[in-house]
DNA sequence: CTAGTACCGTACCGTACGGTACGCACACGC
DNA sequence: GCGTGTGCGTACCGTACGGTACGGTACTAG
């Protein structure tokens, strides 16, 4: 009604109102059946007509590049404390953030995209496999990184940021995520999920980090 | 020509010579084109006919799953020394057990069957997910199992053989295997993936291992 | 009102692919 | 010789699906 709606056929990075609709059911269908949806099942369960989504998003690959940057860009990192100068305040930041990040890569809707990414990466003919990379690790390094950095400043981390973010995801992750990607049945409670993040944590301190900063 | 030649239209587990080149085709066309490759093109190229390769697989997913099997059962474990009962020998178990692993992980046939396992266990119209999972990481865990046990009875080890397992494949996989599936281009020297191995080794004793057993 | 636009629903087209059928060649046992 | 069986090559069938076209409806602008 005011300036412009202005309806981009394909603006890419600003999906209206209707058209975050037809990503959602497109991410319901990757979570049920995987990469094995059509295009009509797609119209349909968004009761809107092929054509629309042609326009829309170009061809289907389009569309499933919508969803998964629409989906990637909504997962909030946490953030991290910028004054975590204290032993503890470190071990708080790295807590919160291998909580979050254990909670959503146990998620279906990760699970899914993932999937869908990897075996995208497979055939080639799609950037899935980028796109999720960038949003997923490299997204996670970005955001650890300087808190490392800071670490190591201060004379607590004892070895250089990339090998400590590859330590930390190791010890985060293990081997959950490739059994969930391979369809291994296995489930987190809240409670065990925070206690996998402390062990995690805890080992990460005790591989490379001393109490005192080397020169105060 | 001897006693009986046998031939089984599809003896599951025990491919003729000419059988497991047609798997070994596939498993080309796997790591060229993931799953996207045709029962046409693998007929051609294994210079076979269609027919021929439904009576002997039955249908795709037969044929998928032979080949998977297949190579799956040729993956050799590193043989761990029995009588690992001391400090180095623990160590140098491990570390061959790390090399070996990376150096699986990290092949483009790995990274293929893996890839193919993932998609279809999201499809969940196979049991591919399944396979690679009891032939991956359950495999690798059950090998490993004894020796962790042996350290643990030895008053070496620190924590259960379950946590150990997880542990000690998060320090030597951290985010390598999912980089890789996603399509990150990354690779080792020979030297290189020592190195990470050792390194991976050297962190998990320092986690959970003490020199000394705490009786002898 | 008319013109234009955005959309839905559906019919349609081309093609690729899974799976089958048929013809032919070669090998074996009798 | 002849039947039987295995396998190659190819033609064929049905269908599912990506992508397009078109008719109809509602809304907006002028």
């Amino acid at each position: 009604m005011n300036v412009a709606i202005a309806n981009q056929d394909l603006d890419s990075n600003n999906p209206s109102r209707r058209q975050q609709e037809v990503l959602s059911v497109v991410l319901e269908l990757m979570v049920e059946l995987g990469d094995g949806f059509s295009m009509a099942v797609v119209a349909k369960r968004a009761k809107c007509s092929k054509e629309t989504l042609y326009r829309w998003f170009h061809d289907r690959d389009g569309l499933l590049t919508a969803t998964v940057q629409w989906q990637a860009a909504k997962v909030v990192m946490p953030k991290l404390s910028e004054d975590a100068a204290t032993l503890s305040s470190f071990k708080d930041t790295l807590l919160q953030f291998a909580q979050s990040w254990l909670s959503v890569l146990t998620g279906e809707v990760s699970i899914a995209l993932n999937r869908l990414a990897v075996s995208h990466a497979g055939n080639g003919n799609s950037n899935l496999g980028q796109i999720v990379l960038k949003h997923g690790p490299f997204a996670m390094r970005e955001r650890l990184v300087p808190t490392f950095k800071l670490g190591r400043e201060k004379g607590f981390l004892l070895i250089d940021e990339d090998r400590a973010f590859g330590l930390f995801f190791g010890l985060v992750v293990r081997d959950i995520q490739i059994r969930l990607l391979l369809g291994d049945e296995l489930s987190f409670s809240t409670v065990e999920l925070k206690a996998e993040a402390q062990s995690a944590v805890d080992r990460f301190f005790e591989l490379c980090w001393q109490e005192e900063g080397y020169h105060g």
